[in-house]
DNA sequence: TGACAAACATACCACCTGGTATGTATAACA
DNA sequence: TGTTATACATACCAGGTGGTATGTTTGTCA
């Protein structure tokens, strides 16, 4: 493991290139369509490298959820919502941030844990399993976020903070999924507003 | 064109015999990965045959979408919402319905039409906006469901119906796909019955 | 300095894919 | 009856895939 002198610069780690790429290539194509070359030639990694890290294309692809999702979704959602005392001030926050940042291209992609979700659960458990994870994750951390916020008065007592949680990242990942189909911004506030709306709603 | 006396026993169209084996297929294993090898060998159709009927893969994926997934979504949804008086209760019953009858391979496959939405909105123009009519007429339905609704009384008139019609949608398509991943009857039941409490908040 | 293992690099391969070229049986029609 | 188009059937092919076998460089440590 060097990663002492001689990566001063911006010299990221090897693995960590192979992954990031695979990570994109992997958004856009799927994991089936996604192309072990395409990975390599958009990086300038070769071969060799990558089966020197990965002792296959799967085990590329679980990395990716483990490692990149995984980490998306904690930054993303669950600290934030853990950190802040109002959780549904703060869900709409985050919310209206990543509508604002989202770029074209990323709306045309859609959510990467659930095209993964939706084109590999059936398919091979390995995936399936390590998805729900992150899914727990993110649902776990809603769940703690609003009992919290119903201790402190922010949320109605009477929510069932399970089916809500549960709900809200149903709802999230439809908007999603409808905004990307029909590729407009448009769509994907119009949908986010509704969810917005639905959040107000759990008020006390 | 036979189909006089020939087809009387059971023999089915040949085409429509190939559509819905590829339906089956791309449902599991998703358009791109679908292999029309495994599409014949699953009935008793040869490459010639299929060739005859569709120029191209992409021929057949776009017919599916045209004919099988169109009809589904008309006959499931939109009718029975068209026909009835109250939308909501008819919506209640069409939920609950449909989740009585899922099978466990329903459920593990997800819907059909968001899976393609999913995977190939990025990279085919043609799929995507193919899948955008069928949602188009979807959320159509629902609104005017919903219109008829409000001018007969059962719901509320300030409801936004554009809006909510698609964010029905979204929350549909998103519990299922939770669902699938999770591989979990109990969860599309508890994610349905957030969605059921969601439109019954619409009563005037 | 020598030995050894980690970190790559290159070349190659079997397999499967969508697609095509060509052949054939059958029904319709002149 | 001869002609022609439809509806298949069979055999084949180029290209791309994930994966592997083997070589080479480079850092580490005794």
């Amino acid at each position: 493991m060097p990663s002492t002198a001689k990566n001063t610069e911006q010299e990221l780690d090897t693995r960590q290139v192979i992954l990031e790429a695979a990570y994109e290539e992997i958004h856009v194509r799927g994991f089936q369509a996604a192309s072990l070359s395409k990975i390599l030639s958009s990086t300038n990694v070769t071969k060799g490298a990558l089966y020197h890290y990965f002792p296959t294309k799967l085990a590329l692809g679980y990395a990716v959820v483990d490692e990149i999702l995984a980490d998306h979704i904690q930054q993303q959602w669950v600290q934030p919502l853990l950190q802040a005392d109002d959780p549904i001030t703060t869900f709409k926050n985050i919310i209206m941030q990543l509508g604002g940042e989202i770029t074209e291209e990323d709306l045309q992609c859609g959510c990467p844990l659930n095209n993964l979700a939706q084109e590999m659960a059936p398919i091979d458990e390995g995936f399936r399993s390590r998805v729900e994870a992150v899914y727990r994750a993110w649902r776990k951390g809603i769940e703690k976020a609003l009992v919290k916020g119903q201790e402190s008065g922010f949320v109605n007592k009477n929510v069932n903070v399970t089916s809500v949680a549960t709900m809200i990242v149903a709802s999230l990942e439809g908007c999603m999924g409808l905004a990307k189909n029909s590729q407009s911004k448009k769509v994907l506030f119009q949908c986010g507003q509704s969810v917005m709306d639905y959040l107000e709603s759990l008020r006390p």
